[in-house]
RNA sequence: GGACAGGUGGCCGAGCGGUCAAUGGCAACAGACUGUAAAUCUGUCGGGUUAUCCCUACGAAGGUUCAAAUCCUUCCCUGUCCA
């Protein structure tokens, strides 16, 4: 490679990158002209990997193709510690097992975007778990209680008069540690963890090795359009889910957050990126034809092209068109019928139960519940509204129930 | 160890003896509208076979009172200051 490839790398590198520490070091690292170790670490309390962290992985994927090798770090031991970032809140730790069965699942995910082949999974429990006490202490002595309590989100909460942990303070040292045993020449993460990859820096340059060059992504907004992306906050699209759920979540992204998803997440041009924002802003474009061509894509990306389309048709059918859907669960009513009537309120009741808990879907199934939503006209049989919850409605084998707009649920009779 | 402040519904946050299932905000859900599960507006938002009735709930356990989220006691938890 010659001087001008090597700036053409690291442009390529850098592009949609929020933060790079630094450019003249990532430029010393790319002249050595060898495959880097570009370290990622995995949060292993939240197994289920989102679009938030696609953005990163998309980078590292990058990064492989261009003959790098990436370390996916399980933050086995950190988890059993708890992470302190997010919503400023102290984590329970994590049992063991459950650990290992996340960790699990997170290569499961992982390689659907990443090179098998240039990934080495790695544990840190590897190295900090044989730590003795004195190891810790010793490592500790070469950080300052100063320099830890810099990090926002502890100086937030000290501000504020929230706890933190006495375990909490360790978690950048462990992290940061975590790059020295792997003699890291580069760390994805987000901006949220620029400060842990800056101890990290530090931490190498300490134990005699070059510093780690930190590529920090943008963090991904969630589908409320405000809070960074995460599980816990339910905002999230799963890297695994179902084709018809991802197209779905994606169309509920405010308008505003369309640009954004179509840069981080899609292999969209600038130029064409440019485009978009001016039909848009004129009117040429109706926002929701964007949109849809934004859920296609990244549908398309995680599944198939045919997925994306069939996806894609199904939501036109279902809430555009108002129809309903191609599949409907099925469920046997168990409650018995008076003259082939059942009472409206019961029926409701039963069909709110038969609503998978893990979907995203938060009705909720008490009788009052369903009283509510019978009288808010949200619940129809045979697309006819229930009027009043007192009513006996008549019931064959093969009606369809719909409570509000995404709730079917086919009745089977037996007998 | 001492002094002080606090712990309220999914979250934030009022209430400080009855009119409190508890103001307000956020989130959520529904309806209307729209080429969107967007935006906007309106409504709902502990549970009960449906009752101007009952149950559960204001950190935990006791107590005072006809009546307690509100007063008292002990305990647990958090923060601040002092040692």
């Amino acid at each position: 490679m010659n001087a001008v490839s090597n700036a053409a790398t690291q442009d390529a590198i850098c592009r949609g990158c929020a933060n790079v520490i630094s450019a003249e070091d990532l430029t010393a690292k790319l002249k050595q002209e060898r495959p880097l170790l570009v370290k990622y670490g995995a949060d292993p309390s939240a197994p289920d990997l989102h679009l938030g962290h696609a953005v990163v992985l998309r980078k590292l994927r990058q990064l492989q193709e261009l003959g790098h090798t990436v370390q996916f770090l399980i933050g086995d031991f950190t988890g059993m510690i708890g992470d302190p970032t997010g919503r400023s809140l102290t984590r329970p730790p994590l049992t063991r097992e459950q650990i290992l069965a996340n960790a699990q699942t997170y290569q499961n995910q992982v390689f659907k975007i990443l090179m098998p082949e240039r990934t080495q999974v790695v544990f840190n429990n590897t190295w900090c778990g044989p730590m003795a006490f004195a190891d810790i202490i010793r490592l500790s002595a070469r950080y300052t209680v100063a320099r830890i309590l810099e990090r926002d989100d502890f100086e937030k909460r000290y501000r504020e008069g929230r706890p933190i942990g006495l375990h909490e303070l360790l978690y950048p040292l462990i992290q940061g540690y975590d790059s020295v045993v792997l003699k890291s020449d580069i760390e994805m993460c987000g901006t949220d963890q620029i400060f842990n990859c800056l101890v990290a820096r530090a931490l190498q340059q300490d134990y005699g090795q070059e510093p780690e060059v930190i590529l920090a992504m943008p963090l991904l907004e969630g589908l409320d359009g405000v809070n960074k992306m995460s599980k816990s906050l339910g905002n999230y699209v799963g890297i695994t889910e179902a084709p018809k759920d991802m197209y779905g979540k994606l169309m509920s992204l405010p308008d505003a957050m369309m640009m954004k998803y179509f840069s981080l997440l899609t292999a969209i041009s600038d130029a064409e990126l440019d485009t978009l924002k001016r039909d848009l802003e004129s009117g040429a474009l109706h926002p929701r034809t964007v949109k849809a061509r934004l859920a296609f894509t990244i549908v398309e990306q995680f599944h198939s092209t045919a997925d994306a389309q069939a996806a894609a048709d199904e939501f036109d059918r279902v809430f555009r068109d108002r129809q309903t859907p191609s599949e409907i669960p099925e469920f046997t009513l168990d409650l018995p019928l008076t003259e082939g009537r059942i009472w409206a309120l019961k029926l409701t009741h039963w069909a709110l139960q038969k609503i998978p808990k893990d979907k995203n879907i938060k009705l909720r199934d008490s009788n009052s519940a369903a009283q509510e939503y019978i009288k808010q006209g949200a619940v129809k049989v045979n697309d006819e509204p229930i009027k009043d919850f007192h009513d006996m409605i008549p019931i064959k084998d093969g009606d369809i129930i719909k409570i509000g707009k995404r709730v079917f649920i086919k009745i089977i009779l037996h007998g």
